[in-house]
RNA sequence: GGCUCGUUGGUGAAGUGGCUUAACACAGCGCCCUUUCACGGCGUCAUUCACGGGUUCGAAUCCCGUACGAGUCACCA
């Protein structure tokens, strides 16, 4: 049994999407399924022209962040490279290629030119019927193309392809699929500037490199046949196909860069954790045996299996990723929940607060990392707020009970030495008994005075354990003053 | 237009001929818990699997057709 060899060859265009890196992800997880499975980063930087600065970095940063650790690649290197599709070509292997296949019948040489097979192809567009080039350099004695390349004449090297039959092969997902021979494009595998196609490189390279599973996106499925027809006219063996659903945006659209559509980078921008984004797009296409959802990537290894990868588009979610990450972050240990939210409590919160005690009222409440300034803002500014806010029917308040037990807790607190969220609770609470109110009488207004919002991470015992004896009186002096204006 | 693929609830989906009067999860709705919101708990949400035929004692599951959708048909990747 050969060692399962897989590749992810993004293009270095820009930021990397959510459809990519699922593709990535599944790559990834069919390689390590297996214990000595090689995840190959092979980067097609071909398209000069499409280029992004950086865009490189991005793709290391986003597999090393996401775990996706790659075991050959152009940065660290292996026995299959270079892993860079420029340098390869600067070797000029797929000029190579492309002229063997030529001497093995399975391509030829062609001296049309690229403006009269694009008017052919109008002209047949216009009258409605479908196009396919029927290439006279077929024909041409080997002498005469000699000629003519001696003569500097712009050539391009074409597939071969025999119309008669059909070619079928046979995919882990979608199953056999089967196409007529004749419907096929001798598509170009070596363009006149002398570079290769992307489609005659990609099965160059993943020949050169060992692939034994190709995974890639669905639209690739009717261009496979052209493919696996070029490995036999090498002779060489054919990889597994593993074709994925497209992740969609919506019912009709694929998420894509183009339509400004959230990439991986936005969403961590956002306060969203890689491995939650992992797991979320794990099941998007793909379930797992059982009912589990949540998974670490070590569990996605066990579990995975392209058999159970879905045939049609899913549509991307962000509700539920939502819903994942939240448990991501309610499922940290409080030290490291506390660590990883440190920079956004201090972002939120210049004033001197404990931001262990902020950590703690966030971590059961926090589903996405960037709501947290939001939900903080009240600690550095005391804000505008209508006695409306006491108004509560279910807590049995309103701005008039609101004022009584705003100022019997104002004194109550006054007189309190020891400001523990403990005694503060107990203080509290005998105050309630004393009254003989409902807690929520006394603690709802108290927190309304304290924040001056509806809504709030932590109650009011919580909220005044962090504000400090001074800063609680001194809002419920002023909350106090507003009621009785 | 040709070819290829797809179609289970608002979303992800389970389901591969009887255990399904269709699992699970997100969202929604309702209730409970609760010092707000959340968290957590409970309940509810497709009599029906795009539609129409057929095969079968029996079909979401097999076959055929129709509709709709997507992909592809570049000297782009």
């Amino acid at each position: 049994m050969t060692k399962v060899r897989t590749r992810f060859a993004p293009s270095p265009t820009g930021y990397m999407h959510i459809g990519n890196l699922r593709t990535a992800l599944y790559e990834y997880l069919v390689a390590k399924k297996e214990e000595d499975g090689v995840f190959i980063l092979r980067i097609e930087d071909t398209d000069q022209g499409r280029l992004v600065e950086g865009a490189t970095d991005i793709i290391y940063n986003t597999l090393k962040q996401c775990g996706l650790q790659h075991d050959e690649g152009p940065d660290i290197g292996g026995n299959y490279g270079s892993y860079v599709q420029s340098e390869r070509m600067a070797s000029g292997i797929y000029k190579e290629y492309a002229w063997k296949l030529v001497e093995l019948g399975g391509a030829h040489v062609c001296f049309c030119s690229e403006e009269d097979i694009e008017s052919q192809r109008q002209l047949a567009s216009a009258k409605g019927i479908s196009f396919k080039y029927d290439d006279p350099c077929k024909n041409l004695s080997k002498e005469e193309i000699d000629a003519r390349i001696a003569a500097g004449e712009k050539y391009v090297i074409r597939q071969n392809i025999n119309p008669e039959g059909t070619t079928s092969f046979d995919d882990e997902v979608y199953g056999t699929i089967t196409v007529e021979n004749s419907t096929l494009d001798e598509q170009i595998l070596l363009k006149s500037d002398g570079f290769p196609t992307y489609n005659f490189a990609n099965v160059i390279d993943d020949h050169m490199m060992d692939i034994t599973h190709v995974v890639r996106g669905n639209e690739y499925l009717s261009s496979t046949p052209k493919y696996n027809l070029l490995y036999d006219a090498f002779g060489w063996r054919k990889p597994i196909y593993v074709h994925c659903p497209p992740v969609m945006k919506d019912e009709h659209h694929k998420l894509s860069k183009r339509n400004g559509d959230a990439s991986f980078q936005d969403l961590v921008a956002k306060g969203y954790l890689p491995q939650a984004i992992i797991n979320y797009i794990a099941l998007l296409g793909w379930s797992p045996e059982t009912d589990q959802e949540i998974y670490t990537l070590d569990e996605l290894k066990k579990a995975f299996n392209v058999k159970r990868i879905n045939t049609s588009g899913a549509i991307f979610d962000i509700e539920k990723l939502k819903w994942m990450n939240g448990m991501y972050l309610r499922n940290m240990d409080i030290d490291a929940y506390h660590e990883l939210v440190l920079p956004y409590i201090k972002e939120a919160v210049k004033s001197d607060y404990d931001t262990k005690q902020i950590a703690e009222i966030l971590h059961q409440r926090v589903s996405i990392l960037g709501e947290i300034n939001e939900m903080l803002d009240f600690f550095d500014t005391y804000p505008e707020y209508s006695n409306d806010l006491y108004i509560n029917k279910k807590m049995k308040t309103n701005p008039e009970i609101a004022l009584t037990s705003l100022k019997a807790a104002r004194e109550t607190l006054a007189n309190t030495e020891d400001w523990s969220q403990a005694n503060l609770h107990d203080v509290l609470m005998n105050l309630v008994q004393t009254l003989g109110i409902k807690n929520g009488q006394l603690l709802f207004p108290v927190r309304i005075a304290l924040t001056g919002k509806a809504f709030t991470p932590g109650g009011a015992i919580e909220i005044a354990a962090i504000l400090g004896k001074e800063e609680s009186l001194k809002r419920l002096d002023s909350s106090i003053a507003q009621l009785e204006a």
